[in-house]
DNA sequence: ACAAAAGTGTTCTTAATACACCCATGT
DNA sequence: ACATGGGTGTATTAAGAACACTTTTGT
């Protein structure tokens, strides 16, 4: 079951993560430079080639292994670019699988460099160059995505510990739906949305007024539409 | 630029399309049988493997029209499927980008045959039979996609005359989404949705009172979350 | 005049927004 | 007692759901 065609020659499948965190009230995306031609010194998305014999999503968990050093990231959903790059001689279809993952910042050392790659950094959102390939495109999709799933599913309890304060929970999303929301309003829609719920326990973080800890629920489910 | 290493071997790349249609108030999908192993005589979405020197579009393009003989169809969005397909003495890792499309099949000639398939239909999408590879997956989320595409897009365009009544685009929603809607909501909703626009015309459909004619946006503009 | 199909408006309920005061803690 | 930060409720507006009568045309 070899592909013996040479119409099929020379297809490559790419997979590639974005990856999130969010520190204090702003989104960082995770971008390596890379070492080697094309786009040499120039910043990119974390990813590579799929081998022949992983799925999707363990080659996207082996790339960002190789890379970066990082071992545990849950990956959501995926999107597909399409990338016919041409040369002197021979064309080269690539076909980009992309995946949207999010990871605490803070608590994870990224390793800098590795065989292909000089360095891994934390970029501001705001503040991205241009990057390899149409690794920019690709970003601007993925975070679109992180933001419609942190409003219907637990993605945000990696950034969270295991029970937190409505408070805590506010700052995140204002950091990555770049706004700033009513206190109680904020409150209500979040309940609302049935994705966390009470523990009936309280703290005082910071020797203020205790404050309500509130915990992701396991299973969420899905709201329809029309 | 040729890819010279084992690990990517025996990689694929697969352009898989969901092509519906509505008759009546129920939604039909085509399908069509498998001349050749695997899964020789059953019955599948319209697709193939892609070639080297097209887009993913194109390539999907092109299998629907050498199976089908559809010339014209509008292609949309796109979803990913993984499949790593074990054998005996090698892996063959596939990966399927699915299209969804939408034509007119009343004004649609099939064709029925070509040398990898041995028929072609239209199914019921309550009545699809076990198809083959993971089609049948792919075809409930394109399904799904479709009953969210219809709410923001003009994808109905081509089910429709240019100009229409508000009964006929009702009737085409109420057998997509396989409900029934009340006349007066119904109209408030689709106007609000801003998707379709007033031609200030009046047809007498079937010898009753004249029916207001309505016409697709060119351009659809985005709504927003929170 | 009547049958068939299309147009229209009001009420009720639910969700979204805007906004101000009280409470618990540490100093 | 006061400063800090967290909790709560109400009034207004907008959207969704439920529902019945009138209009036009052909026979």
């Amino acid at each position: 079951m070899r592909v013996g065609n040479r119409l099929y020659e020379n297809q490559g499948i790419h997979v590639i993560s974005a990856i999130f965190t969010v520190d204090g009230n702003c989104t960082k995306v995770l971008l390596v430079k890379r070492k080697n031609e094309p786009y040499k010194g120039k910043w990119a998305l974390v990813g590579g080639a799929l081998y022949n014999n992983e799925y999707l999503e363990d080659g996207a968990r082996r790339e960002i292994f190789e890379k970066t050093g990082i071992k545990d990231v849950n990956l959501y959903q995926y999107g597909v670019f399409d990338e016919l790059r041409k040369n002197d001689n021979n064309n080269m279809r690539m076909v980009a699988i992309a995946y949207l993952g999010l990871i605490d910042g803070k608590n994870t050392k990224i390793i800098k460099e590795n065989k292909n790659t000089t360095d891994a950094l934390w970029f501001d959102i705001n503040n991205v160059p241009n990057l390899a390939f149409s690794h920019n495109e690709i970003l601007e999709k993925e975070l679109e995505k992180l933001r419609v799933l942190i409003l219907k599913s637990n993605i945000l309890k990696v950034l969270l510990p295991e029970e937190f304060t409505m408070p805590q929970l506010q700052s995140i999303y204002e950091g990555i739906l770049n706004k700033t929301f009513d206190r109680r309003n904020f409150r209500k829609k979040i309940l609302s949305l049935n994705i966390i719920e009470d523990t009936n326990k309280e703290v005082s973080i910071n020797g203020n007024k205790p404050s309500k800890l509130y915990k992701f629920k396991d299973k969420i489910e899905n709201k329809k539409i029309f």
